[in-house]
DNA sequence: TGCGAATGTTCTGTAATGCCGAACTCTATT
DNA sequence: AATAGAGTTCGGCATTACAGAACATTCGCA
C-alpha cells in the first residue's frame, strides 16, 4: 500500500486500522479476532483493542457472542460511502449519459473519478443481460491495463507517469497486459492524439474496455467514463466506432461540466 | 458516542480517527486541517498526520494543493459500504416485498438491522413523486420516536430498554415526542400485542410512520421493516389498515428468511 | 459427562510513539 | 511590502499502544 504519502507523518494504530478494515472487506464470511491478528499482523490483544474501537464507532460489527465471534464491516461505512459518492458531482452528470450510451451499445458502461493517480469507480450502468463484470464502487483501477486507469493517467506527463508506475508497478494480469513502461507510455500518447483509450484483453481475458476522460470548467480531468463488453461481441470496425461514441459521450459530460 | 462497549479496550488514535471520519461526514463541503482539529479536538499537528494516514488508505480525500486544502470523506468508504450492505441478508429478500409494499400504500417503504440497539437502515424504497425523507443507507434511527426504532426496541425485556434509553437519552424531536421512559415502555407492549409500531409525528412534524420486526429461522429479530408517509394521507380508519399490511410484509420476509 | 484444545478476554510492564507547541514556509490580501 | 493566516515540519516528553502471559469460556470429542 505504498502512494505518495509521506512516510513520516503516519500514525501507526490509525494505519493498522485501515489495514484491518480493508482485510475484512477481503473476507466476505467475516473474521475471527484471531483471524484478524494473524492476517494483519500485530498481537490478539491490540488487535481485539483496535477492533473494539472500530466497533464502537459502528465501522465494524460483529456476530456471536462469546468464543467465535465474528468481526464484519460495520454499517456506518454504508453512510459514510453513499455521502462520499454523493459529493462526486460528475456522477449525476454521466449517469443520465451512460444510461444513453449503454442503450446504444449493448455494453456496461462505468464513470470514474482519479484519486491519487488511480480512477475510482463511483457510478455504474449495466447492461441489461449481459454477464456481470466485477467492477464495484469504490474500486480502484490499474493504470496501465484497464480503459478508465489509461484515460486517467494519459492526462499525467511522462515523468509523472513514470513515477506512478514505479510505485504502484505493473502487474500482468493477463498474456495481453502491457508490462513495459516505455510501450505503455506511446500507447497513452496515442490516447491523447485519439481522445480515447483501450483495453484489450489487457485486464482479463475475453474483455474489451473503451475509456475516455470528461473535463471540469477549467479543462482539468474531472473523471473517466468507459464501456465494457464482451471481445466476441467487438468486431474489427466496431472498434474506432465504440472509440467516438466513447468521447463523444465525454464530451457531453464535459460540456455540462461547464467545459468548452 | 457512549454505547455498550468497554472503554478500557479503546485505542485513542483510532477513535479520534472515526470522529474525524464522522465530522466530515456531517461537513457536506468538506474541512480544512485547522477546522478539523478545532472541531474534533486535539492540535493541528496529530491531526494532520491523522488525516494524512486516512488519506493514504483512501479514506479520506483531499482537495486543493497548498493553502485552503480541502479534506473530504474518501471513496474507499464506498467500497466498504458496499461491501456491508450486500451482507446483509434480510436486504435482498426484503427489498422486492417492499416494492410490492411502496406500490399498494403508495408509501415509502424501509428495511433497517439492528445494530447494538438501534435499528440502521440497509435498503429503501421510495415512493414515486413523494415527498424525499431524509433516511439515508446505514443511518441510525432512534430508538424511542421511529417506527424502526420501536420495532427494534421492543424486542428487549423492560430492564433492556431502561439500559438503552439511559446510555442514548430520549430526545424531543418534535411536540409529540414520548420522553417518559415508562410511557414508552406501555407503547412498546402494545407493539409486541399487536405486531407493528407506530411513530404519529414523534420524529418529524407531519411525518407518520409504521414498523414492523422481521424474524430468523431461530425466531430472533432479524431487522425491520416500515412505511413512512405524511400525517396528511393518513386517514383514521388507514392507521389500523396500514398497520396490517406492514406486519403482514414482514411476516412473508420472516417466512422467507426460514421463521414459521 | 468430563477432558482438552482453542477461542475470546483481561492484565501488566515497557518500549515506542502519538501528541503538543513552536518554528517554518507559502499564499493571498491589504 | 508587510501581514495574517493557512499548511507543513520538527523535537522532546508523557502517554499509551503493544506484546505476552494469564485467565475465562466455549466447543468438540470420546
Amino acid at each position: 500500500m505504498t502512494n505518495g504519502i509521506d512516510e513520516r507523518y503516519h500514525v501507526r494504530s490509525v494505519s493498522r486500522a485501515a489495514l484491518i478494515l480493508e482485510h475484512l472487506a477481503a473476507a466476505t464470511d467475516g473474521l475471527t479476532v484471531t483471524e484478524v491478528a494473524r492476517i494483519a499482523g500485530g498481537s490478539k490483544s491490540s488487535t481485539f483493542s483496535t477492533l473494539q474501537t472500530l466497533e464502537s464507532h459502528g465501522l465494524v460489527s460483529s456476530e456471536g457472542e462469546g468464543t467465535q465471534r465474528r468481526y464484519f464491516l460495520g454499517l456506518t461505512l454504508a453512510r459514510y460511502g453513499e455521502l462520499a459518492v454523493s459529493r462526486v458531482s460528475i456522477r449525476d452528470i454521466a449517469l443520465p449519459e451512460l444510461r444513453a450510451l449503454t442503450d446504444e451499445t449493448q455494453m456496461s458502461s462505468r464513470v470514474a473519478k482519479p484519486e491519487q493517480g488511480h480512477a475510482v469507480i463511483v457510478g455504474r450502468v449495466d447492461a441489461p443481460g449481459s454477464v456481470r463484470f466485477d467492477l464495484h464502487m469504490g474500486q480502484r483501477e490499474l493504470p496501465h491495463c484497464s480503459g478508465l486507469g489509461k484515460a486517467v493517467t494519459a492526462e499525467l506527463d511522462d515523468d509523472a507517469v513514470r513515477r506512478l508506475l514505479d510505485s504502484v508497478g505493473m502487474p500482468a494480469r493477463t498474456r495481453k497486459t502491457v508490462t513495459d513502461p516505455e510501450r505503455l507510455l506511446a500507447q497513452l500518447a496515442d490516447v491523447r492524439r485519439r481522445g480515447y483509450a483501450v483495453d484489450d484483453e489487457e485486464d482479463a481475458d475475453g474483455v474489451y474496455c473503451v475509456g475516455a476522460v470528461a473535463r471540469n470548467h477549467r479543462g482539468e480531468c474531472a473523471g473517466a467514463i468507459s464501456v465494457t463488453g464482451l471481445k466476441l461481441d467487438v468486431t474489427e470496425e466496431r472498434i474506432h466506432e465504440l472509440g467516438e461514441l466513447v468521447r463523444e459521450c465525454a464530451h457531453r459530460i464535459s460540456a455540462r461540466l461547464g467545459w468548452s
